[in-house]
DNA sequence: CATGAATGAGGTTTCATTCAT
DNA sequence: GATGAATGAAACCTCATTCAT
């Protein structure tokens, strides 16, 4: 009955996320999700410390992804903020990051959906808003780099920290709300073009 | 002994309010409820159906107060755009609205954070939905009436939807960020500033 | 089913009583005194916090009852002690304590036993020492009452203890090894004949 | 990496002492044994039987060594009571044998703490009065040597199985009370004295 | 020699709910 | 109006042990 492969650890996986993405963390049965997998409570403790384990196994692919993403981001911002202006970045890395990570959302689309509408009860219940302290360094950054080329007055932290919050719901609203990532493309120029009107008009320009 | 002024209920209630906003719908415990209020679990079944209902009633002032305001701002708008147009209110009555809502949100601040954010797995879960679908039919009128008058292209059913669902989670964000109603109506300009912003550079102004 | 009187928690403590002293606190199992009980595992909790309370409350007779007499004990050698020497109280008490506190223990045999031997990871696993603790006291005033009188050396607190530790085993001895309070009570001269022997050889009497 | 030395064996006897000496023999989990010694559950029952067998390895030491103390000295007990009486012998070899059981335990103190305290659950579990089941045989031989010398009336059984207890509880005592071997020695005598002082009183000198 | 996988029963505890009184 | 008792299912998790490889 041994499996060489991870067969019965994929089994679980598999059955887990069925679970945890029809009931939300809390609300999945350990006990069901065995039962679904076609092995005993014992098993699944083999592979998985316990249950908050487990959930983080199920959504860790996209999760280490976007935290990638998003350092790397706010490391690339950081560089070319020390460097001084470059015109052409200003517009550009933000909608490509944007991009980049609803890539990554719409191919672990249930998952994300999984992580940042459900995740309440497990250690994970708060990385939506470690998403968002992110996305606000990066903002923050380029706020204050576009108010000095502009000559405008410098954007507040309530305001950035608003307006990143913002920017993460539209995610979360694109992958809830968007059959896959084709009409999520389709619709994402909208929502840019939204969320830099209500940027520019709270900058000032 | 007996409460002929509905003492037990209100020790019931108030007891439930606290529980449900501590720990949300789902982890809420009636045991715990029954003991705070010092009264056995038969009471609580004699007053209230089940947890659902006593979740209901703990939220219902604001979420009745809410529909009323919104329901009665459709038909309002509703009316006045069959009456023709009426230049001065293309821009008055959505700020009002959006005053109005804040308020009761406020004067209900944890009842509606508790409704809107920690609703899960109760009938209410989906409150919040109901509130950008009341919204949204508000929201679908104006942005024609502007459309017509200002001669631009009608705003698309998905960008309205899209708008109106940011437009709540706003609402959200000051209710969970602002620590009393004056802080709140200080930060609202911003919001608002930012809001118009979006929704102008969606229908090309 | 609803039991006007305390039929069911009778029930569970006598089904909690039997299964505890088989197996000891640890061992015990709360489904089988439940099944042994013919209730579920609901009605114990309603009744009982815990495994703990559960084994505290089949304890709690002889428990309190020995509390009592050692505490009452103390005070009386206490209110003694300070209105100065009674020569023929000098035997007398120590006895008198030891021979309730036998009294007490066998009247609650198989709970004594219960608690003095196989309390271990409950919170009372340390009773024992909680005895011993309070008879010291008591000797520890004894002892310098008869240095004093008879004008030898004091006995060395490391040496109370000892005596004081052993004379409880000597209790926990005559219970797991004598059938009942009379054959306990017929052996008990010699077990005092040698505790006293054994006192006194460590004064130099 | 095949170890002909032995060396997993060792490190799982390593792990599960510390475990067992930690957690009792109930309590200890083979898991966190194995976990310890950087091995797997298979390895474990590779080199033991059971959890029991693994339990008895870790005080098989102390434990082959006191019991062979014990049956040498009553063999020579015997010889010599066969022999007739030896006036020097009489008060020699239970002290002697008392000392030589100390050394042991104070070599592998916390394995026979763990022996005499700890070993609930086991089939050592009545190891301790397995010991005062020998040292009995031996004291029985003594006092009726005494008596017979000194003219005074025999012991009876029952007090001779007491006082053997309170021997061995007194070891115990010793090990659970002292920092180590020399803190033990110095009290010792006191120890002995309060011992036979007990002893005396009992057979009437 | 040793691994890694898996069993399956059992552990304590919490839950919303019911109902005779 | 309200109590107190009881249900019964389900929760997460740990255990010693086995065995094919």
């Amino acid at each position: 009955m041994t499996a060489t492969d991870g067969e019965t650890r994929n089994k679980l996986l598999k059955a887990a996320r069925k679970e945890f993405i029809d009931k939300g963390y809390m609300n999945a049965s350990l006990r069901s999700i065995c039962k679904d997998a076609g092995v005993t409570t014992g098993a699944l403790y083999f592979f998985f410390k316990d249950k908050d384990e487990l959930f983080a196994e199920v959504v860790s692919k996209p999760l280490l992804a976007i935290r990638k993403v998003l350092s790397e981001h706010i490391e690339f911002e950081q560089r070319e903020y020390s460097k001084g202006y470059d015109e052409e970045s200003s517009e550009g890395p933000d909608v490509e990051v944007s991009i980049e990570i609803a890539k990554i959302m719409f191919k672990y689309k249930e998952e994300c959906v999984l992580l940042l509408t459900k995740s309440a009860g497990s250690s994970l219940e708060f990385a939506k808003d470690s998403f968002v302290d992110s996305l606000e360094q990066s903002y923050r950054i380029t706020t204050d780099k576009i108010a000095e080329v502009e000559g405008c007055r410098k954007v507040d932290d309530y305001t950035v920290h608003y307006i990143t919050h913002m920017q993460v719901e539209s995610f979360i609203y694109l992958l809830t709300h968007s059959k896959d990532i084709n009409e999520a493309l389709a619709e994402l120029p909208y929502i840019i073009k939204y969320i830099r009107g209500g940027w520019f008009a709270v900058m000032g320009l």
